[in-house]
DNA sequence: CCGTTAATGATATTTATTTTCAACTACGGT
DNA sequence: ACCGTAGTTGAAAATAAATATCATTAACGG
């Protein structure tokens, strides 16, 4: 879980035999300047640069969301709506879990450095290259909790 | 967190002025003899009833699975693959967590107390009410590190 | 500056999940 | 024990996230 710049990112590809090109550069560069606590899904994504006059195709930016997730750059987080929500990968400091209201899907997010030496230490000892660690916390919000009706 | 029986699921069912059916026992039943560390995901389940032969209608599996969920009596794991799957919510010296390779799948089931400790705190802090708590490593088994090629 | 080959993106497709709705049934009240 | 209400089921249709296809484009090593 490391940091990534660009070139960082594009010596990684190239060691594989894979290019950078614009499209995952723009990707990586939205993703870092996103405040703190900001996800995006695959179409928020899509929305998001053509508003801003730098559209990527959305099978591009499907594939790369992947990509990255699958090389620790970014996580993949599931957060009870029906679709994945990507957001950067930070380490230790910014490093943080979700507390998710199963009913409203209210999300609050918070730090705890130890749940991350769990994981760091599970991950080695079975010998796994570790690339993200979330702890999910499914719970009923105090709002919801009051609310009798649905589920 | 607790251990449902049907008459539990029961009652609790009818505090909210909602109904037990037989589909709904059978769906409990199979789950809480389901040996540890085995998950289904909906269409498993159907096709599980379906061989024992007490088919249930897969639009009901999945209502009652979601509804089930929400209730805390059934986790939802989201393991890498492209859709959910569920396993029992047991308490403590049952609950675990899951070490999962992002590309092959490969998926291993560990124990940790202190973190179900933290997950409790935390939602309790904010007056959550806790039904599951999760921590999901992503990592690289071994044998996939070894293997150059794809990501 | 080429040639190879990975990447892009518009489109078509797949597939998990949800919705619809008529028939059924759980269960509280009589 | 029997009704009547209203929640539940299940087959089929609909939705939508994600993936596959494939012709075109472009990264980058030589």
């Amino acid at each position: 879980m490391v940091a990534y710049s660009p070139s960082a990112l594009k010596a990684e590809l190239h060691e594989r035999g894979w290019r950078m090109t614009p499209q995952r550069e723009t990707i990586l560069k939205t993703f870092q300047n996103l405040p703190e606590g900001r996800h995006l899904s695959a179409e928020d994504l899509c929305d998001l640069l053509k508003e801003e006059g730098a559209p990527i195709g959305l099978s591009t930016i499907y594939r790369n969301l992947k990509l990255m997730a699958r090389m620790g750059i970014l996580r993949e987080l599931e957060l009870a709506e029906d679709q994945k929500r990507y957001e950067i990968n930070r380490p230790a400091p910014h490093h943080h879990h979700h507390l998710i209201c199963v009913r409203c899907n209210k999300t609050i997010e918070f730090k705890n450095d130890s749940v991350l030496k769990v994981g760091a230490k599970t991950a080695e000892k079975s010998g796994y290259q570790l690339l993200d660690c979330q702890l999910s916390i499914h719970a009923v919000c105090p709002t919801c909790q009051r609310s009798i009706l649905p589920i």
